[in-house]
Formats: C-alpha cells, sequence, structure tokens
DNA sequence: GAGGTTACTTTACGCCGTAAGGAGTCGCAA
DNA sequence: TTGCGACTCCTTACGGCGTAAAGTAACCTC
C-alpha cells in the first residue's frame, strides 16, 4: 500500500498534525485512549508488520476494536500522515557548522538513513504530497540551515535537497526493504540470493557474456563490515561511496562562486 | 501496496521471466489467453488504476474472471514482477558515446524518467530484491556500460550506479505521485495544494519565521515550463539542476584518475 | 470412444477499511 | 433528582481484496 497524504478533509488533517496540547473539558464519558496513544501504537505495530498493518491490529494493541480508533482520528491515511510526523520528531533539528557544511551533511543523511532503517514503512509515505506536519518541515529546515551556509543560490540548493533526499531514501529502502522481504517470508538475503541465483545460472548460462558491464561492476570488492549480509554489506558501501560523490558536485558548485 | 519480488517458487517465478517462446504441444483444450496477454492487460490496468489494480480488473479487461489468470501465472506477486521487467523492455539497451560519457547518462536518466512517468506503478516495485529479469538486467547494463567507459574502478562505479538510480527514481516518484494522488481524488496539484496551504497559514501563521530557511530556499525561482502544473515544474526544474550537480560529482572523479 | 489433461468457472474463506447504529457513561441544566 | 445531550466504544455489516478448492467442459492421445 502506498498512502497518499491527506485524502480526507485537509482542515482536520491538518488540525491534528500540528495540534497543541488540547485540554478543553468536554462531556461524556472520560476518553480512554488519545491521538498520541493511537499514534504510539500505529508506530509500533507498523515497525513490526510493515505499511500492511491494519486499523484492527492497532486497536488490538491498545485493547480496543478497530472502530475506536475512528472517535479520535479520521480514517487510515490520516493516521499514517501522523505517524509520518511523528517519526520525524526522532531527528535533530539542528546541526554543528564548525567541522564545515560537509561533516554536516554528512550527519544528517546517517541520522535520517538510521531513521528509515527503524520505521521502515516511513519510506512507503509519499513524497510528493508532503504531509505538512511540523516536524516533517523541521527535518527539511535542518537541512536546508546547513546547505544556505555554503552561499549557493536557492534556485540550485532545491535541486540539492531533492537529490540529497532522493539518494538517503532510496539507498534505506535497498536495505530496509531486503530486511522487511526477508521477514516477511523467513528467508535471509542470502538464501533468498541463493536460491534465485542457483536458478539464474541454470536457466541462463552465459549470463556474464550477455550482461559484461554487469560483471564488471562486481569487480573490486572489498569487505566492509563482516557482520553484516551480503545485501546490507553493498548497500552501505553503496550509500557511503554514493554519498561522496553526490557532496563532490556540490562542493564543485561552491568552489565556483 | 509494495510488492516484493518473487515471494513464491524462485524457479517458477523466473522461468516465467526469461522463458522463451513455449511451443510445446498440450492436451485439453486450447489456451484462449497467453502469459503476455496477461502481462499486457496488467500493464494497462496498472497505468490507470495503480499499483492497486485487482487481478478481478485484469481478468475482465480480457473477458474472463480472476482465476482464469491463475493457469498462467502463480499470483499477483509474480505477475508484477512480469509487468515490471516488460516495461524495463521499453527501453534503450544502449547509448551512444560519441558526446561522451556525460550526455549519454543524462539521456539515460531522462528515458528512464519518462518511463517511470509513463508507469508510475513500477516505482512501488522493490528494488531491494531486484525482479531478476532480462530486461531489468539490460537497462542497468546500459547505464553500466557508459559509466565504465569513463575508466573509474567498480567500488566506485557501484555507488554511482546506485545513485544515479535512487535519483532518478525519487524525482520521477515526485512528479508520479503528484499525478496519482491529483488523479484519485479528481484535484489537480493546484487545488490540492491551495486548500491544505490556507488552511496551513490559518493553523501556523507565522510559518515563515519558524522555519526561515525554508522560505530562503523557495527564492530565486523561475518558471520553466508555464504550461505544466506548479508541483510538476517543480520537479523538473530539481530534476535537472540535481542531476547537474551529481554528474559533476562524477566528473570530479573522472578528473582525478 | 474412453480416459487423462487442461482452461476456465463458481463458490467460498479470511482478510481489509469503514459506514451505521446502539449501549453505556458522564456533565450539566431544570 | 432527573432528564438530556454529548461522548466513547461496541457490534454488525458491506463491499472490496487475493486466492484455495472443486466442478465443468473442451480437447488430445490411445
Amino acid at each position: 500500500m502506498v498512502v497518499y497524504a491527506g485524502q480526507g478533509d485537509p482542515r482536520r488533517s491538518i488540525e491534528l498534525l500540528w495540534r497543541g496540547p488540547v485540554t478543553e473539558k468536554r462531556s461524556g464519558p472520560k476518553p480512554g485512549l488519545s491521538v498520541d496513544a493511537i499514534v504510539d501504537a500505529g508506530i509500533a505495530v507498523a515497525d513490526e508488520q510493515g505499511m500492511a498493518f491494519s486499523m484492527r491490529a492497532v486497536g488490538e494493541r491498545l485493547g480496543r476494536t478497530a472502530m475506536a480508533l475512528y472517535t479520535y482520528v479520521p480514517g487510515k491515511n490520516e493516521l499514517v500522515d501522523l505517524m509520518y510526523d511523528r517519526t520525524m520528531a526522532e531527528l535533530p533539528t539542528s546541526y554543528d557548522l564548525s567541522d564545515g557544511w560537509r561533516a554536516a551533511v554528512t550527519r544528517w543523511a546517517q541520522d535520517m538513513w538510521e531513521c528509515y532503517i527503524r520505521h521502515p514503512w516511513v519510506l512507503q509515505v509519499s513524497q510528493a504530497r508532503p504531509v505538512l506536519g511540523p516536524h516533517e518541515f523541521a527535518v527539511t529546515e535542518a537541512l536546508a540551515a546547513i546547505l544556505v551556509s555554503t552561499g549557493l543560490p536557492g534556485r540550485e540548493l532545491r535541486g540539492i535537497v531533492g537529490a540529497i533526499n532522493y539518494f538517503v531514501r532510496g539507498a534505506a529502502q535497498t536495505v530496509a526493504e531486503a530486511r522487511a522481504a526477508g521477514g516477511a517470508t523467513g528467508e535471509a538475503d542470502e538464501e533468498w540470493w541463493y536460491a534465485r541465483s542457483a536458478v539464474l545460472v541454470e536457466i541462463e548460462p552465459d549470463l556474464e557474456k550477455k550482461f559484461p558491464m554487469l560483471h564488471l561492476l562486481e569487480n573490486d570488492r572489498e569487505p566492509i563490515d563482516p557482520e553484516l549480509p551480503y545485501l546490507e554489506n553493498d548497500a552501505v558501501e553503496n550509500f557511503r561511496s554514493g554519498l561522496r560523490v553526490l557532496l563532490n558536485g556540490v562542493e564543485g558548485a561552491v568552489a565556483k562562486l
């Protein structure tokens, strides 16, 4: 499932996202739940089951039925928006620039990456229609603050912010989905890869001759962390070296100023 | 829905992906359908309805029930894999290098981008567990062939291939999902954005003061194509300038050789 | 023409998000 | 004190989904 932000009433969604401490006195029975509790439960369930978590599962975790949630939250889409923004609150809102913008961006990317890995379902919340929550803003503000310090014009910075975002998301997705797929089927990465590549070379024996450049790309490997599974190791290496290249490009633009 | 590649029997999946022209004579009634026809229908339905298309809808388009498809294809996941690989067949398998690697990579990215826009559901097929189909290989082979010509070592190229891939996917996703969300609700981008930003400034009036760097980033805009809707315009600009920065980074690495 | 194989259908199961309506609980005004 | 409206939470139900199971009819081979 992919969730598009805020399909429902925009006012209701945004009020929930930016809600302050609501303390109105109201009649009727005391609420046994709260939006916060539901969002927490939702995150916990989604961390375990991925974006395909069900309202019933969230309710169950709170000792309620699924329908009880609808008292607090208009629907699943809005709940996901709230979960997304809450998750973004885990990240720092500003970065130390004393080691230069490059070190700061690297730390931002690292933090973001780790957050994605902790909450892989976040990677499936649409980016195109931003959730427009306060913490989502804050995270981008943090990156913008670092990059503005380079002195580059806004026109160029927007592309760079996008590129960094896309890159971190993509790289994290590679790891996150590998884990999720393994977890869902109980298969480890290696097993999955082994089973398929074995069948592949059996059916298509001269794969290396058909795709020589891909084969060339596989050369020159160095182990990074032998503790990590194969695919993950690969992803971490690609993350580091890809980010380095990307930031070199930024550095080039800065140097031309 | 996000589809993880090949959850089913690996042999069956990969045989389907790499199947040659199957011409065995078989007993029983003549097949009225074929894997190819089903894959085509699936792509057509997914282009219209997105990844949340249903097996029933694909069957209906072929004048059959949903269950008829299961004679040819093990399940929806496998069908999506086949649709994915078929879609990749739309792309060129090699690029002219006479204008240099940079021009070639730019064309590759442009082609890839357009393919994603034509078939937005492709962006929701997992990347981490590659589908391992022949055309997916061919597309990456094409990019690898261009980049190998730079002379950079495989270690560095893997990160670069990843970065370019992530970037193009992310940038395309921004446009694709904006369109999809608009299409699903019948809202145009502008309306969506207007409705939300209006509520936002009402609820949080001093947004610009809370996130000054984001506000700074919005400066210095220039119109690219006034025909395109707002969000899309933005995305196209970011795609171009982001790719430029990324390739500058690659160029830096090449220059150091 | 019999028997096995295959294409396709019908039916059904257990999920999903959520609409509708009812039961019980509380604050407050009469 | 009583009644009422507001509120939380429940049960039930609907129409969707992917697909398992079993049945029917077409076709090939012997």
